[in-house]
DNA sequence: CACGTAATGAAAATGAATTTCAAAATCAAT
DNA sequence: ATTGATTTTGAAATTCATTTTCATTACGTG
């Protein structure tokens, strides 16, 4: 897959190492489409790579978000979630505060709106993190 | 002063005390217009009250976000900033990743689209937090 | 002012994330 | 393929923010 290449390539440039850990992480979390808290992602590496401790996890984490493919969320749970990049397309999120279900959205009125706002204030943008809490369709009643 | 008042009265409301340890920080932190660490907020304190202990300022920092005196914000830190609430008005913020400096922002156009995105994803919105991350005016170049 | 309850603060505990370090793995150059 | 310099791994220790514990002290209602 590209995205796996991509991370070779990243490691190949900055003189890094390929190994069997990293390779197995990234090609696992990179194919899927969730937001990983790191335990959840070390237990399911566990079952491809069972020696893999929290340490490499960790560590590889990093290099996949300074490599671009993946990126960190904090939804005020007290850890930091991790999602995969895909296809360059940036998105916000609802977090439902009762069952924890995430939602991903994307509005471009309002990622102009926060362009125009950077910018009247003399800001040089460079991301956001917009998150909205609030109870999903099944929760609220 | 008003928001005093109003956290003597939710401190009474709920059955709680009033002590000169809680009195000394929310009168202190409310009429402060600062994005406060627990650490900075501490030893602001501990001038005034050289014995207060850590646990005192974090209990009080969280009796003052629940009567809706205060929020937290997170900026990607690694720790939690307060602030005091004033006049009710919300405001969002952009952070300089180079000098730390924090800028608050309004725009109701945002906010507005924000109310649609949740209706039309049927989520009941009950707050949003809004970072734009970047360069102030001094640092970028 | 006495009593029941709540608050304080020092220290210990927690939990996420990072670092340490000896052993193992990678990979470029032979 | 073998070497050898260098990086990586993983278990354990460490760090750092935050929370909890618990004996002591303070509050405030009756």
């Amino acid at each position: 897959m590209n995205k796996e290449k991509n991370f070779q390539g990243y490691l190949h440039d900055k003189g890094l190492k390929s190994t069997r850990q990293r390779d197995d992480i990234a090609s696992f979390f990179l194919q899927k489409d969730k937001h990983f808290s790191v335990e959840e992602l070390y237990h399911e590496i566990k079952k491809i790579e069972p020696q893999i401790g929290y340490a490499t996890v960790y560590r590889t984490l990093k290099l996949l978000v300074e490599s671009g493919l993946a990126t960190k969320c904090q939804f005020s749970e007290g850890f930091t979630r991790f999602e995969p990049v895909h296809e360059g397309k940036h998105h916000d999120h609802l977090v439902c505060l009762k069952c924890g279900k995430i939602i991903e959205f994307k509005n471009d009125k309002i990622e102009q709106l926060q362009i125009e706002v950077a910018r009247e204030l003399d800001f040089e943008l460079t991301n956001h993190k917009c998150v909205l809490y609030g109870y999903c369709s099944r929760c609220k009643d």
